[in-house]
DNA sequence: ACTATCCCTTACCGGATGGTAAGGAACCGG
DNA sequence: CCGGTTCCTTACCATCCGGTAAGGGATAGT
């Protein structure tokens, strides 16, 4: 019925991807329809023609996001059980997950910034289960004695979560403060952080030598 | 000389403050001159009067934000010297401040995002040697054994500073995410992460219990 | 060959935006 | 009383914005 050019996907996708990068980059108000248009290579009204209003696009982008995320969240649930492995492979998710590209990190706190009312309820429905799942695994550790006792596990999993966002975010700019900055150090460190305030210091001893012949050292010691 | 009414700096520093309130919450490009003047309660050319441009007035409301750090940046720097203590009246402060106004850390994340470039050179002037003083406290203790052996100076110092930011500029967002959000209980557990992922295990215990009679107990331990 | 549909173009529009021109009201030193 | 300065107004402007109208060229079904 459609007559399909092989370009059908082609400029709807396009002008997708170049919105997000000049969303990410620019925010939605100083971003116009010119722009995006002449980023893909056609004319105002032919981005208008896939996406109806400017509004809509936005709505899009921001799906797009999510729907990514989404796609990735059950792999990364059912990782491996145990207690330490699981902690490496969420969190290597999600910083994976936002370095890869920081775009989505950029466009997330964009969001939190222009629209905190929208991105609360959006957050409500779709990021809650996700939220009391990790929560529930730092408080199964944490009544284990593997985790510090006084850890607050929501909280703990929110503060981690802003914290690889804005990492990626601004990457740009604190590696501007960091004088010998490799984005590995960074990353190591925020990895650091995050084991260290998580783990009870008998766990973290025990993870650092004595324990299965699972995973070799990689336990950062310059 | 000048013809002042008393209303010679009343208008010019309620455009000043109506400007980064609207520029915090809506942005530069999503703020009209038109919107300022309306919550000032005067007309556009009126506050173009005290400010030739747009971009001459979010140069001003960076300024005021950077002079009220660096006004307060040396008080906080000679703080107590014992350990212990200079970490939290320098983190403490770090809080209050940005907790203070939430507007100060949403208009400085707006900034590292919309140019980064600018908000880089800013920092590279004026925060490195706020940077290089916590880093080398941070280091002193590490060498003093009363730190983790593996903490990274710098990028941990960075990192908490993106953390009170980001927590201070999204608090809105995640409060609905938390179900039972005491805001309290967010900044204790921001507290409780920069805290024992800074601290050796040794340190920490010695704080909590059997060292001076200084401070009374304010762990959380609910 | 005829029609319909899809994709995209040129041309255009109402409205809003940042900024300017010009002048008026209040106050000043003289 | 008289310029002069400061502060702010109304009126206006060029430009750009998101969005629409209308149509052309290619393709596909019939």
């Amino acid at each position: 019925m459609p007559a399909v050019r092989s370009a059908d996907t082609d400029v709807r996708s396009e002008t997708l991807v170049a919105a997000t990068r000049l969303f990410a980059a620019r925010g939605f108000e100083g971003t116009t329809l010119q722009d995006i248009a002449d980023a893909v290579g056609v004319t105002k009204p032919a981005v208008l023609h896939y996406f109806p209003s400017k509004e809509r696009m936005r709505e899009a982008v921001l799906d797009g996001i999510l729907e990514h995320w989404n796609r990735t969240l059950p792999r990364l649930l059912v990782a491996a059980s145990a207690s330490r492995d699981r902690f490496n492979s969420v969190f290597g998710e999600l910083v994976r997950f936002f370095s890869a590209d920081p775009d989505r990190a950029r466009l997330l706190l964009r969001e939190a910034l222009d629209r905190p009312a929208e991105l609360r309820k959006l957050l409500r429905g779709s990021m809650r289960p996700w939220l009391a799942a990790v929560a529930q695994y730092v408080r199964a550790g944490r009544d284990g004695g593997r985790h510090h006792a006084d850890v607050d596990d929501e909280a703990y999993v929110l503060h981690m979560a802003q914290l690889v966002v804005i990492a990626s975010a601004c990457a740009s700019v604190t590696s501007a403060v960091l004088p010998t900055a490799a984005v590995d150090r960074y990353e190591r460190e925020l990895a650091r952080i995050a084991r260290s305030s998580l783990f009870s210091p008998a766990a973290l001893a025990a993870a650092n030598g004595l324990h299965k012949r699972k995973r070799a050292s990689r336990m950062s010691r310059r």
